[in-house]
This record gives structure tokens, sequence and C-alpha cells, in this order.
RNA sequence: GGGCGAAUGGCGGAACUGGUAGACGCGCACGACUCAAAAUCGUGUUUCGCAAGAAGUGAGAGUUCGAUUCUCUCUUCGCCCA
């Protein structure tokens, strides 16, 4: 008899997870005669517990590595973690411990938990970036960079925290104070490290054509990242000043210069130097550091300037000569920290220009206007003719008219075309303890000094004191001060930012194990690039990019690599999303202190009185209180159940509603199946009838439509076919019948609900004799369509009946067979058919009006 | 403000290149089992209508024999950039 007790998934659970760790079976080789398949998703950061975001990222990664592996490839899927960084800073801080012990502590958890995910993970290849293991060869390539001029110093602005004498990240400034201390942050000029990306900014965009597996949205998102523009950059004279006798500006508008009506320079503009000694200016320059440096910020500060004596003359027309200013909105960091002021025709110079009272003079109308048009309340920013232009009267904006200005002031020689990229170079030096120590010193001269190789890793000191202002590796004086080659320096005391961390962790994943070199060159041409990466799409612009960069640059001189590209195929998951609680004073309430008697409305556990008003489903954030611990899922349902319901409800692509009526009914589900397995495995002991072609067609179509479905990542349609799987195969159960191809068919129903559910799927096949050599069932395509296909039948475009006719009939046949049908008759009776339409094995439309 | 995307039952969603709209799940209703409940199983479930039938994929137009799918305008929402 077969085994008709409950399912128990804790049990087989735990063996199956056993039996993979103990046989090595995710032990991936990198010599295989068989097509590789590298399938990643982006590695966590090790926060000591795992949340539903790992959970669907994780298991959509599985179910498409266990896929591609039944289907025959060599895959790797490997795992590791993104481990420096804040959050082990600032609990070691906290709980007055080690980051290094913290974060270790927590990878133990972690990987526990993934594993209860009965995940296929290649363990053996597990990395961590906070392991010297890891960052001495990232230091390794820090140097290769900077002998390759990738790498350079110079001073730059930062957000500067007073209080902690520390630097705050633009998200750690919260209304231009900082998150810890609430004190106004300082806008520092520092010197600092930086990658030379915007080398590579050409590249980096134009190769995006080439990206075909990656979702359109993404490479979009990229392309405005790095912000190409074509423009031109003007030299404009200044008359009022002995020093300076020209500013040059950027702009991509030439064409507006007729509406010319001031200069805007940054504060930090070498102009500047000339106005140290005016307090007036002093005081308005540290007005505009309380601005912060985002170009967000800046858009939504208030537009202020502030004027000098200086005049701008405009190279179209000398006669007209404009006030410079200096103004908050302008970034030393972009063009040459100089802009042209043209208010008719843009918003921020408008608002500029209405505040201290400038000339608005409209240059350009749209079509559909006449010369008398002006930009009174608003700038208007589209399409047009100029006017009030003088030579460049009746030109096309803004195509024909830029062509044209540029043409004019080249021949001038006051200013030629440019192309302008807003990508700017990568800033590495973060002033802090836990990250990758910067190979670096400087000699008594300040002299860049290179760590010699022999001497990496530079490792952290794990004496440090954190309960210090500032960076904790300043104050580490045995650390701090060394000896190169006899000669007295002093450390580098910045860290790297943990982007560069992950911007190489694919490539390391070939050569986990080579100790001597970051990776071996013969893994990485077998392996890379990776077939598919699967992460958030909040990774879209910044670690991707810092990637496709990284791959460059290694590749720059010497081509270390074969690839350019380090992600052939890209997927970007959507969030998991909760309801949110609040009760009657407003503050959030988590899922599992509700209550309720009738369903419909809910109390607060224990307090009747304190009814809890439901808000909209958002994803879930400790802030909102609305998570939910899949920790907790896996113990109550089980992996597969928890496994089977992420992918459920949504295509993977878009957020998904996490609901405890969704994750219980895949748990029903896994109980039903494995009762129905079980059943099935008593029915093919009793004598065989011939072949069953209703179960032959049944199963060939689901196992295409799971190969579609796997192929275009809709996910949730697979979950789908499995409740059509069952429901066919309870009732061929309730025929009590066994067909002699019924065991070899559910095999492969089986062999196809691994990838998603691959506990209970291995038990049952195990129960089926099955235990090695599992592969992906082929189909049998003369099962797909049966010999008789279903024509739709329409009047007008209506329809009006169906008919079941055999295959690839033409059109007489199938007209000669409707007309025995009265069911027509009813619809077209007496009256005239003019046209008919057919499909062939789809469609009859007759047209009678 | 600019760019991109989305909108389908009470809810999440399905529909391959224009060809039976609503697969599958949730919820709900009814029924079976039960002293009863839970669990389980079965049936039904777009709307209006007793029915025949009609309408129907955010709104409005267009192309087409035929539009959830293609084009245009608009509305709302989301994301990114500002």
């Amino acid at each position: 008899m077969s085994d008709l007790t409950r399912y128990n998934f804790k049990i087989t659970e735990d063996k199956w997870q056993s039996y993979w760790e103990k046989n090595n079976f995710f032990k991936v080789e990198n010599n295989s005669k068989k097509k590789k398949f590298y399938c990643l998703e982006m590695f966590p950061y090790p926060s000591g517990k795992i949340h539903m975001g790992h959970v669907r990222n994780y298991t959509i990664g599985d179910v498409l590595a266990r896929f591609k592996s039944l289907s025959g490839f060599n895959v790797l899927h490997p795992m590791g973690w993104d481990s420096f960084g804040m959050p082990a800073e600032n609990a070691a801080k906290q709980n007055n411990i080690n980051p290094k012990n913290w974060t270790e502590e927590n990878i133990k958890l972690m990987k526990d938990q993934l594993k209860k995910l009965g995940l296929s993970i290649d363990w053996d290849r597990e990395i961590s970036t906070c392991s010297t293991d890891y960052y001495k060869h990232q230091q390794k390539i820090f140097l290769e960079l900077y002998d390759k001029g990738l790498v350079f110093r110079k001073e730059s602005y930062v957000n500067w925290d007073p209080v902690d004498n520390t630097v705050l990240a633009n998200e750690q400034v919260i209304d231009g104070k900082g998150w810890r201390s609430g004190a106004i942050v300082q806008r520092k000029k520092l010197n600092q490290w930086f990658f030379k990306i915007s080398q590579f900014s050409d590249v980096l965009l134009e190769d995006l054509d080439n990206l075909n597996e990656w979702p359109a949205k993404v490479k979009t998102m990229q392309k405005n990242w790095i912000g190409k523009s074509y423009g031109c950059e003007i030299n404009f004279k200044i008359e009022g000043s002995k020093e300076i006798k020209n500013i040059r500006c950027y702009t991509t508008r030439p064409d507006t210069l007729f509406g010319f009506s001031f200069l805007a320079v940054s504060v930090d503009h070498p102009l500047s130097k000339y106005y140290e000694k005016d307090r007036e200016f002093l005081k308005f320059k540290e007005e505009c550091s309380k601005t912060g440096t985002t170009e967000e910020s800046i858009a939504h500060a208030e537009k202020i300037g502030f004027k000098t004596e200086l005049l701008a003359v405009n190279p179209l027309n000398k006669k007209i000569k404009v006030p410079v200013y200096f103004a908050n909105f302008v970034l030393m960091d972009y063009g040459f920290g100089a802009v042209f002021g043209c208010p008719a025709h843009d918003q921020r110079d408008f608002d500029f220009a209405k505040k201290y009272k400038l000339n608005v003079k409209t240059v350009v109308k749209p079509k559909d206007q006449n010369n008398n048009f002006e930009a009174s309340k608003e700038a208007y920013t589209g399409p047009g003719i100029l006017i009030n232009s003088e030579f460049l009267n009746g030109l096309s904006a803004p195509n024909e008219s830029i062509d044209e200005t540029i043409k004019f002031l080249e021949k001038e020689n006051i200013g030629k075309k440019k192309t302008n990229y807003r990508l700017k170079d990568w800033g590495i030096s973060r002033q802090r303890y836990w990250g990758c120590p910067i190979p670096i010193a400087y000699d008594e001269n300040n002299e860049i000094v290179k760590i010699p190789i022999d001497d990496l890793p530079v490792k952290l000191p794990d004496d440090i004191n954190l309960n210090t202002n500032g960076n904790p590796l300043d104050k580490h004086k045995d650390w701090k001060f060394i000896k190169i080659n006899g000669k007295k320096c002093v450390r580098e005391t910045d860290t790297l930012d943990t982007f560069v961390d992950s911007s190489w962790y694919f490539l390391r994943f070939c050569s986990a194990s080579n100790s001597s070199e970051p990776f071996d060159k013969k893994d990485v041409e077998y392996w890379m690039p990776v077939d598919q990466y699967i992460g958030g799409v909040e990774h879209a612009i910044l670690h991707l990019l810092y990637s496709r960069f990284f791959t460059r640059a290694i590749n720059l001189d010497n081509k270390k690599i074969n690839i350019t590209e380090p992600f052939k195929g890209l997927f970007t998951q959507g969030m998991v999303c909760h309801e949110t609680y609040k009760d009657k004073n407003n503050n959030w309430v988590s899922p599992e202190d509700i209550s309720t008697d009738d369903g419909r409305s809910f109390y607060l556990k224990g307090q009747p009185d304190n009814p809890i008003t439901i808000g909209p489903s958002e994803s879930m954030s400790k802030s909102k209180k609305n998570t939910i611990d899949p920790n907790r899922i896996i113990e109550i349902y089980g992996a597969d159940a928890v496994r089977l319901f992420i992918l459920s409800d949504s295509p993977p692509e878009k957020d998904i509603q996490w609901s405890e009526s969704g994750i219980t009914s895949a748990h029903k589900f896994i109980q039903k199946f494995w009762f129905l397995s079980n059943q099935i495995l008593d029915l093919i002991k009793n004598e065989k009838t011939i072949d069953s072609e209703e179960i032959e067609i049944f199963t060939n179509q689901a196992i295409d439509k799971v190969n579609f479905a796997l192929n275009k990542f809709r996910y949730n349609v697979i979950i789908a076919v499995f409740h059509e799987i069952y429901s066919f195969y309870k009732k061929i159960l309730d025929k009590n019948q066994n067909s002699s191809n019924l065991e070899i068919n559910f095999k492969k129903i089986l062999t196809i609900m691994l990838p998603v559910i691959p506990h209970l799927s291995s038990e049952c096949l195990k129960n089926f004799k099955i235990e090695n050599k599992i592969e992906w069932p082929s189909i049998d395509h003369k099962y797909l369509k049966s010999d008789k296909s279903e024509i739709v039948i329409q009047v007008d475009g209506k329809k009006r009946g169906i008919i079941s006719i055999k295959k690839g009939a033409d059109e007489k046949f199938v007209t000669d067979n409707i007309k025995e049908m009265k069911l027509i008759d009813k619809y077209i009776k007496d009256k005239k058919i003019f046209k008919t339409i057919y499909v062939k094995d789809k469609i009859i439309n007759f047209i009678i009006k």
C-alpha cells in the first residue's frame, strides 16, 4: 500500500537538503564538454536575516538554474556575500563588538536560512567580500587600474557632518541635516580617489544597443544616466574686471543666445577667488553650501544669486551686455561651472530672472504662434521657429538653429561644438573603517606610493576603536604609519566604496578558490558572460554600470578576459508587498499583531477596542512593520510551499502581494499533490490497458506550456499549469484505469515540477524509482495538436458557433459542413453572403452586410 | 517639467505573430460528509436579463471582415530622471 499519510515537509525537505549536500549535488566543474550556463542572482548583504525579497530573487534564479541543469547544461549557480558596508560598522558601534565578528555571525545565520529554501547552489564557491581572500585580489586589481591611468586623486566636494566628523552619503542627508547627528551638513572639499569611468562614457552608451536580453527600461535608465548631449562651448568676454577677461560656458541651446539676460557661475568657479574677502559673498557661499550636492536637492532649492559688478558681452551682438551672478544652481562639476541664462526658454533661468527682475526676451515661438509670442508665465522649451534673433530668425528650433549658431560661433572663433556627458567620474573614497583598504601610501613629500605587491593584502586592523569621531583607521597609529623600502610613509586611510566589491564578484565566482590571482583566464573564458543575471531594479544604474565599466577597465591595454559585457541576460524582479496596518493612534502595526472575529473588521491583538485601519499594500519594510519573516513561513508551510506561492500570483517582473490565503493554498496544493502521486503509484500496479491518447496529449501540451513559460520568465503561468495538471490527473485517477503510458507520462510531469518544488518532486520521483539521471522530458510534437481543429464561426465578426473539423480543411469543406448546422441558418437565413474570410484551422467569418 | 511603462471580473492575474476575452488561483455562494465545526470533496461565479439575447478589456476616436493586442487624443497610476 502506498503512503496515504500527510506529507511531512519538514522531514522530507531536511532529508533532500542533506542528501544534496552530502553528495555535492550542485558542485560544478570548470571543465565540461557540456554547454555552460551561468545563472547569477545579485548577492545579498548579510544582515543576518533573509527577507521575502531574497526569497523571491533566489527562487526565480533557482528555478532557472535547475531547469537548465535538467536540460543538460553545466550550470554555475554560486552565492556570496556583499559583506562590507555601513550596517556592520553601526551595529558594531552600538553593541561594542567587532564588525568582522558581527558580519561572520550573520553570514552563518543567513546561509542556514538560504539552505532551508532548497537552493541548488554550489557552496564550494562561496565568497565574502570582507574576507582577505577576496579583497586582496581587489587591491591588486586597484593597482593594475592605477597603472593603466584609470585611478586618480582629486579634490572634490562631499557632504560633511561637522559633529560626527564624517562624510555622509547623499541618502544620509535628510533636509540638509545629518541623519545621525542632526547637524547642518556642510559641503567640504576633500582629496578623494576616483575611477575614470568617464573615459568609457561613449562605449558604455553605444554597447547598450547590443544588450538585447536586457529590459529596455534599464537600458533607457542607463542611457539617461550617461546623459550624452551635444552642445557648444562659448567663450564670453567679461568687462569690469582686471583679472578675468573671459568666462567659458557650456550650453545645449546656443541658438537661444539672443535671449541671453544673465551669466551664472558656480560659487566654486575660479572667479570666486577674487571675492573671498567680500563678506556678503562669503555669506552667500555658506547659504549655498546648505543646498547639498545632489542634482535633485539643487533643483528643489530656491534659486538664489549673488550679483557681481561684472558684465558679460553677448558674442552675437556686442552691444548687449548682461550682469554676471554667482548662483546656487550651477554645479562646478558640469560643463565649466558656468551657464548663460536664457529665461524665456529654460524654467530654471526663468525662475531666477523673475526673482531678480531680469529681462525675459523670447527668441523661440511655437510653430502655430505669431511673432509677438511671449513666454510670459513660464519658459517655452518646446520646438518652434526663431524670432527676435537677427540673422537666425526663421530657422526651425532646435536642430537647424543650433547647427547654424554653432557654425557662426566656430567661424568667429568664439565657441565650438562639444559633446558633454552627465556621467561623472566615480568617487570611490569612503572615510570609514569597514571597507576594503586602498593599497596606497604617501611619502614625506605627500607623493603617492603604491603598496608593493608582495605586501598585499593591506589588511584591516582588528584592534580598532570605533567610538571615535571620524574615520577610525585615521586614529590607528600603528596601522597608519609604515615604512616602504625604508622610507617613512603614511597609509591612505580611506576605504573603497562597496560598489567596487560588487563590480567584479561575478568574475571571482569562476575561480573562487584561486589564491594567487583574482581569477583564472581559462575559467573566465569558459563561464563568462553571466547568461542570466537576476536582481532588483534598484541596481539598474549604479551597480550594473560599474560592473560594465570594470570588465572594460580590466580589459584595457591587455585583453585579460574574452568579454566586454558581463551580463548577457538581465532580469529585474518586482518587490514583495503587503498590506499596511495602523492602530487608532496612527502607529504602524505588524500583521502578526492584529486579530479579527468576523474576517471583516480588525483590532489590535488583545485590545478589541483598538481598531485597525488597513492601508494600501506597499513594499515590505521594517519602518511600516509590514514584513513577513520567511523563516517563520518556512517553518509553518515548508520551503516548497513558499517557493510555489512566491512565483504564483504575479509575473516575476511585477510586484507581488503577500497574502496568508495565497501561502495556505500553496501549502494545500503540496499536500493534494502528494496524495495524487501516491494514488497514481498504486494505480500503475494494476493491469495495464492500451495507451491513452488523452494522457499523451495533455502531458505533451503541459510540458510545452511550461517550456514556453520558462523561456519567457512567465513563472506564474507555470504554477497555473501545475493546477491544470492536478485536475487532469485527478480525473484519470477517478477513472481507475492504468493505461500503459500512465507511468511514463506522470514521471515526466514530476520532472517538470522539480525546478519549482524540488523536495516534493524528488520524493515523488524516488517513489517512482527515479533518483539519478533525471532529464528534462522532450516533447512529441505529434501530440501537441490533435488532427481536428476547432474552428470559430463568425457572422459579421461576431462569434456564432464553433465546429470541430479535420485539420487543414479547405474553405469549401468547412462551409459545406457549416451549412448542415441549423445554428448558422438562424443568423444567415436567406441573406446573401457578401464575403467569406477563412483562416485555416482557426476561424471562418461570413460577411452578410 | 521630461522619459519610460501600465490600466482586463469582488481581488491577483491569463490570452503565442490581430482570430472563442476572463486560463489558473484567491474570495464568495450553494451542495456532500459531520450531532456540529474545522478540514476535505463537488458545483457555480464578468455584468444586465426569467429567458432568448445584449453589453463588455481605463475614456474617446481610427485602421480592419475581426482589436485586450496596431495608430492617435485624453484620464489615472507607477517607475526613473529633473
